[in-house]
DNA sequence: TATGAATGAGTCTTCATTCAT
DNA sequence: AATGAATGAAGACTCATTCAT
């Protein structure tokens, strides 16, 4: 019998390396063979996990968002309070980049790409709405259903906007930092705005 | 029987033709093929005049930059008020989609590719640092340097993001000119906050 | 402007050198590098020319039955007598293989593919119904329906059968002559047996 | 624990796959997963007992080939008149279609790839002789030497050809049957024609 | 005895570039 | 000025073979 087990070593592995390809040379220059190289593996182990490069891509895409989601569930409890929760909402969207600088490029080049890949499209799609209706359902608890719902519309776009800028500008983890100071300390006024 | 003078004709015709196509298939499925097809002219043509593919998406990029300065620029004279003149910073931003929804597509695409691209990165920085600029500048009429400097971050930000989650949740007209909108109120918010 | 009309004379190498490569190295062994080397030309044209190996495939079977057709076409005239009508036939089926010995081989390759291939099964059925309809509508002016009908399928095995045997033979052009003999004797037989 | 004995079972378990496979997608298609999947076995097990899939083929090839052999001896006796033997021959070479329409398929894929590949072609060979030998020795007794050859000659291209035709168009067992009969009527015409 | 994970050479296909006209 | 025929490097994918267990 041969190693078992390997699936799960196996299928990290290459989504690790799918995610530093993409971050170093884009979706455009990643290839088989540079996240095989990096894997430290062959090509046709791809095919074998994944089917071929776009299941790949996918099942990297799947990783992120649900790396997103821990990292928020992780920190949420029942007791959180909603002031607290959305500030955890807020960190969980700058988390990934603080642990894994890759991370962000990576994700970038997959929403580029979402617009012209129907399932990568709707594993977005997922993610933007999830953010908008955690960021929703805490400002309701402070607030009229109305504002709630702009509040989180505003808030949402404005953990984008920062956070894509400091992707684009290539900042640095301090830059990051400050961005989501700026992105809480909005929060946090647009609670004392529409608060009750 | 040469014909003189085509030179400006054709290059805009290419031009034209890569923002339709990078709007429709992405820049990844964008082909030297794809693009004198839509122009209607030779796949040669496009080494003629832009010395190959990589000129033409830079000459593209370049193209959609100053569409957008002389689009804020056609509207502002010496006596704009700083805020009327803040009101069309916004509008610039989210003009060219209204006129041609190909454009937000293809403009996410190049950004997500400037990532990894000296020429398209350093070109994005120019487009970023004068929305910033912008925004500072009139702000600053306003309030004071300190202030201006965030008001004009955070603002530079809400468009980005407003806009980013309007073309990636594949938004109509109407959907954009509501997140104008709220730019725009936005903007008119941190007027009153921080101004004097 | 580019060298003109050189799309006949393009596909037509690309076919003689499809045809040359199937016979000597099966349609297994058969790569769109093995033929386009053949033909002198890079594997690119094959795309550019047949949209793919398949297509190469298919349209180099066309060729093989169209030139049957025609060699029984150009023997065939309307005061033919059906006698010398059945004996252009047998000979037109054992033609090709006299001018090119190549052709044989290929052929066979291709009738064996064609179990597995829905395009390549029609091909082959058309020119199946066609050596048998040609066979019967022939001996159908020497004898009855009944007579004619089961002269022609018994003919029409007869030929495929001798070709086939001097296939796998490996048989050269003397024995490949004696199958014809053969194969006319025997439509002679069955004209004698049941004709009038 | 190591099981003794499996490998006669392994082997015939493999061959018929193989037969199967080869059937259903063509010696093209069918690769060392497709017959080791159909087998319910690994695909390692093929380089065990057969050295790789050329082994296999072969052994595969080797096994319809005594098949026919076997066939053809178990109805032949020393007291069968030489009429009879005859009618044994047709029957044997149609024999293997009524109980398993795979096999005609996969003998045709063989029968093509042996122009290509000698040990298939050896093979090949020798069942086409001893088809031819078994006439002649039967014809032998009914006719003078050189009637006998002709006979043979002719009655092997009659049964080759009724059968591929009956193969390529993708007959049922009905339509065998029916070629049988023909080709069983053609056999009793030689005799009557050049019998003493 | 038997597995199936892993490899990597080989195939088809795509596509930016070149260049004769 | 403009074409598009032709190239060939580079990509994704397939698959027979190997081998540790």
């Amino acid at each position: 019998m041969p190693k078992v087990g390997m699936e799960p070593v196996r299928r990290e592995q290459l989504i690790k390396a799918t995610i530093e390809s993409v971050a170093e040379l884009g979706l455009q220059g990643t290839t088989i063979n540079s996240i095989s190289k990096k894997a430290g593996l062959s090509s046709g182990i791809i095919s074998h996990y994944f089917g071929g490069k776009q299941g790949l891509i996918e099942a990297t895409v799947r990783y992120l968002l649900s790396s997103l989601k821990y990292s928020l569930m992780a920190q949420v409890t029942d007791t959180t309070s909603p002031q607290q929760r959305l500030m955890y909402i807020v960190e969980a969207n700058f988390a990934l980049v603080q642990q894994r600088n890759d991370t962000t490029r990576t994700w970038l080049s997959f929403w580029a790409q979402s617009m012209h890949d129907p399932e990568l499209h709707r594993l977005q799609n997922v993610n933007s709405k999830r953010l908008y209706s955690n960021l929703a359902s805490s400002f309701r608890q402070l607030m009229s259903v109305e504002h709630a719902k702009l509040a989180a519309q505003l808030s949402a776009a404005m953990i984008d906007g920062l956070w894509l800028r400091a992707v684009l500008s290539q900042s640095d983890k301090d830059q990051f930092k400050h961005s989501e100071q700026l992105a809480k300390q909005y929060v946090r006024s647009l609670i004392s705005q529409y608060g009750a």
